[in-house]
DNA sequence: CCCGCAGTGTGGGCGAGCGCACAGACCGGC
DNA sequence: GCCGGTCTGTGCGCTCGCCCACACTGCGGG
């Protein structure tokens, strides 16, 4: 059986993950891919091995927000769960790589015939309700730069490397403010020494101080999804 | 037949409708009751028939956001659908009046034994990740006056009364803002005759005038609902 | 009737983040 | 080696909303 390298299938019985893995085909997540625009109709869901994808909010005229993110422990396009094709949000590859996809339709054929992935994908559902509501607060709430401290690591958990390519530019659309906010909380975190960056590549180099530095939600939210999912 | 009074067991078949009524007991909601604190495992599930409560998430000391609301287009506990019991939110009732309650055992029993109440209520589901996706946007980019107007529209909408009982001092928590910043925009709505307040009592004057005023997040919200579960 | 209290209105000082604009630094291509 | 574009750093005035504090007004209870 190959190894899935994807947590959620990885938790599926053999059986399941079997019969799973026979419709998924492996595509290549290419840097700033929209899996997914907003308001439209799925083709696909998705199941990343590699990288890791943005789910983003928008308003009116107004700059971007990410809600949500989705790496190897999650899939894009669970909303197909709830019986609804559409999603409300853009899916952006923000971190290169890969994983396994899966037609819709097969997708649904698939999820009627396996309880366990409804009972997993579920319980994942809820983590990402969960992680959705703890943003708003998180938004609302705490300052640029532990929110930038959060956001790196949750990309390094799910890009599984220490470096990842991201603009200042970018990373505002992300957190809903200034490219100049950004690159002063990423100034700040670069004298004491957590990060690095160079020209669009940021790199971790002190996980546990970055961890310190988070707000506390990056926290809850590990726990949310050990606890629920794992 | 009874008329259920809350949208989601309406839609239902007459068949399923008959049998979950059957487990419903009548209850009151009274003003400020918490029928679930945050991370607790729910005992019961609610659907609203009159007045409405909101869903409030908190992080750390700060104060509380509201991120959702329920009225009777819609049901408290949702979560048992995705086969979670607990539930990261505080639900509080804001607008007094009642619903029909179910244990959560037996809530589940009739959700296996329904095809049709699976299918609605994960397209509730998906109504309120959406509502809460957006919510999450409007908190960071639109000013109090337009949220304040539409908090007032959507519990217009939820409580089916004109007039309900809050404060300024209730409103800041639930809009994630001071009590100062309420009482401003409050004065500058009261001001062009939209609405009128007294003691902790709002009535709502000139609801197009509130429309108007609003922030397009109400449009879209009762959009989404519109299309996806009705 | 007076006191207390909850609800509301007002003010001043302040800090985070915004918009705008521009300057330096680095990279790739011709 | 020059040139253009992208990425990053910096400055300034400003707004919104923050904290704190206080004053006014109904309403209900002792």
């Amino acid at each position: 059986m190959p190894n899935a390298q994807n947590h959620i299938i990885e938790l599926l019985p053999r059986r399941d993950r079997t019969r799973l893995l026979a419709v998924c085909e492996p595509v290549e997540l290419v840097l700033r891919e929209e899996l997914c625009a907003r308001g439209e109709r799925m083709r696909h869901v998705y199941f990343p091995t590699h990288g890791f994808i943005s789910l983003v909010a928008r308003v009116d005229q107004h700059p971007s927000l990410e809600v949500g993110m989705v790496g190897r422990e999650g899939m894009v396009g669970a909303s197909l769960v709830l019986g609804v094709p559409e999603v409300p949000l853009r899916a952006l590859v923000q971190g290169p790589g890969a994983a396994w996809r899966i037609d819709s339709a097969a997708f649904r054929l698939e999820l009627t015939g396996s309880p366990p992935l409804q009972r997993i994908l579920g319980r994942y559902l809820y983590v990402l309700m969960a992680q959705m509501a703890a943003s708003a607060a998180c938004l609302r709430f705490h300052l640029i730069k532990p929110r930038l401290a959060r956001w790196l690591l949750m990309s390094q958990d799910r890009a599984h490397a220490d470096s990842f390519q991201i603009t200042h530019e970018f990373l505002a659309y992300m957190l809903g403010v200034r490219r100049v906010g950004v690159t002063a909380a990423a100034g700040a975190l670069q004298q004491l020494g957590l990060i690095t960056y160079h020209r669009g590549e940021m790199t971790v180099l002190d996980r546990a101080g970055l961890e310190a530095a988070a707000c506390s939600c990056y926290a809850s939210d590990a726990n949310t999804y050990a606890q629920v999912v794992a």
